[in-house]
DNA sequence: CTGTAATCCTGCGAGC
DNA sequence: TGCTCGCAGGATTACA
């Protein structure tokens, strides 16, 4: 499942491989994506030079622009092309007569013998395109927070406090902080000693310090190690993610706890299964080490 | 405001 | 061993 890691992960094998790159072709499967795909998008894409590849909290941006039109000169604005992994999706690059696998959906021919491809088994992720990349930047900066390597400790604290919100809740708000789902939430929180199910209202602001530096500390460590792969994920260089080994709760669901032994108890948060060590996560703060005893659900 | 749940989708594992 | 069923969840939307 793509979070920020992985999406990182693959922002970062594309790079070097389709900066610079023209768009000779294009061709799609017929079935559609998680946001349809516009007839009209394909005339506009092919012919168009990959200036840069991003991220954008789990979002991979693509930046467009026409061959010998530099952005600050082009007559029009500069387009965009937003890739969102959903949970299952993959973007690789590959010599164009590698052999096509299942589910692939989106493929771009790129004028060097190579294809940028888009394969999506569940279909839980999108690609769109945008004319004008000034427009959907701002509204992405209206719906994303900020990215957990900048978070300002003041912001933080506030948006956190001014919540009655779970803390699983709270890291899985896009607009608090972006990038981080259901896997690396787990991982912060037992790694910040910090319950889920606590309110974020009732942290104290050295406990709001200590969730911040972590999110970034987790975040950090898993891009390190290329992300997390559990079943379908793959880089852009089609490696698998190694930070699956270094995981402390999330699917260890009545396993012991690496630090204390107790069962990792999973349970129903925001929607999403949450796992947690009830010894190492105290449900009240200065209770640590009293192992609690709670059945999962 | 907060939570819950449905929606999209396929693959896989548990259970019978 | 083969079937059904539930679950996995990111973003969005509807509703209690």
């Amino acid at each position: 499942m793509p979070e920020l890691p992985e999406v990182e992960t693959v922002v970062r094998d594309l790079r070097p491989v389709v900066t610079g790159r023209t768009i000779t072709a294009m061709r799609r499967s017929r079935q559609q994506l998680r946001r349809p795909w516009q007839a009209a998008w394909t005339a506009a894409v092919v012919g168009s030079q990959i200036n840069g590849l991003r991220r954008r909290g789990k979002w991979i941006l693509l930046d467009l622009g026409k061959p010998n039109h530099p952005p600050e000169q082009a007559p029009t604005p500069s387009p965009l092309l937003r890739v969102h992994l959903g949970m299952t999706g993959q973007l690789t690059v590959v010599p164009a007569g590698e052999a096509e696998p299942e589910h692939l959906h989106l493929v771009f021919a790129l004028e060097n013998g190579t294809e940028l491809r888009f394969r999506d088994p569940r279909r839980f992720g999108s690609a769109e395109y945008f004319p004008d990349r000034a427009a959907v930047e701002a509204a992405m900066a209206r719906e994303l927070g900020p990215e957990p390597f900048a978070l300002d400790p003041e912001a933080f604290r506030s948006a956190v406090g001014a919540t009655t919100r779970c803390l699983k809740a709270v890291l899985l708000d896009q607009q608090i902080v972006a990038g981080v789902g259901n896997i690396y939430a787990d991982e912060i929180l037992f790694r910040a000693g910090l319950d889920p199910r606590r309110p974020g209202s009732s942290l104290s602001a050295g406990e709001c310090d200590r969730l911040r530096t972590t999110i970034a500390a987790v975040l950090e460590r898993a891009i390190a190690a290329r992300g997390s792969t559990i079943r379908d994920y793959l880089g852009g260089s089609g490696l698998r993610g190694q930070f699956q080994m270094e995981l402390a709760v999330y699917g260890r669901t009545g396993q012991p706890c690496r630090v204390c032994g107790t069962a990792i108890v999973c349970q129903r948060l925001a929607g999403r299964s949450s796992h947690y060590c009830p010894a190492c996560q105290p449900a009240r703060p200065g209770r640590r080490g009293q192992p609690l005893r709670r059945q999962a659900t």
